[in-house]
DNA sequence: TATTGTTATACTCTATAACTATA
DNA sequence: TATAGTTATAGAGTATAACAATA
């Protein structure tokens, strides 16, 4: 320890600010996520396209990608990844040959509600420090400052 | 538009989950972020670091690290890059010769004073979708559940 | 032996341009 | 000419191991 180190650090500026707290937390959530799901075997990104996907058959990688903020190259990577490990199906459609069609595997389908029981649990867990109320509360406030940026801010 | 792919998207399993909401908002902020500061002279990173250094003038590496983070060998590099664009000065403390005492330089002085306004402002810019209540409610909670994520959830 | 900061390295996520095949 | 998905590529962020200097 340096004496003429601060011990305890002042924020307070960036403590003001929606957006430091919520990357702050981002970083702690994705850190409780990986403390529980050590093996790695699937990552956000992975489930939440599983669960996207098995919620809205058929989806076409556009709409996935713009759904979940992902690019759409990016998307592409990642659905590569879902279908090699067998989570998924890509069916091209009759109407329009350009566009796919994403459909859960059986396979998909039982990693999905394996880990949605998990992550839920992990979600709870991780906002322990919250009651019912606020975490409700919490939720509703996120959405309604996601919806508008998305509609342009 | 594939009329086989959903036009709305069900992503209400997702939604529920705050770790999801924190995500996606974290990848809003980010791209409001750079819409406005277009020229990414400056990282949110780096002006976070910047930041805490003024307000807490001798901090050490590994301080700052943890309290914004950030892993050590990242912060050396974060730090590199504004000590080489002249922000701050690195000093040698007299008692214990490892450690470094970091301090904003002239220039970093004015660059924070100029871009707090700024970010400030855009930080409002991007939470106009609540009211000033609702703001005050979510950072009340988005600090409540970071502190009980810190302290080992 | 432990700590501070560093180097090297690898992996993920993200972003952009350009390509293909279809429309 | 526009769109869906893809390829290639570059950059930033993040993570771990190992090192030198110092304690």
């Amino acid at each position: 320890m340096d004496a003429l180190s601060p011990a305890r650090i002042d924020l307070a500026p960036l403590e003001e600010m929606v957006g430091y707290n919520i990357h702050i937390l981002d970083l702690l959530l994705y850190q409780a996520f990986y403390e529980r799901f050590a093996d790695r075997a699937m990552t956000p990104g992975m489930y939440s396209a599983l669960l996207a996907i098995r919620h809205n058959p058929g989806i076409r990688h556009g709409t996935l990608a713009d759904a979940l903020l992902i690019q759409r190259p990016n998307m592409t990577t990642l659905i590569n990844r879902l279908d090699r490990d067998g989570y998924l199906e890509r069916r091209y459609t009759a109407g329009d040959r350009r566009s796919i069609a994403l459909h859960l595997s059986a396979k998909g389908e039982k990693a999905v509600d394996r880990m949605q029981t998990l992550l839920q649990a992990q979600d709870t867990k991780a906002t322990a420090a919250l009651s019912e109320k606020e975490r409700k509360t919490l939720l509703l406030l996120l959405r309604k400052l996601a919806a508008g940026l998305r509609q342009g801010a």
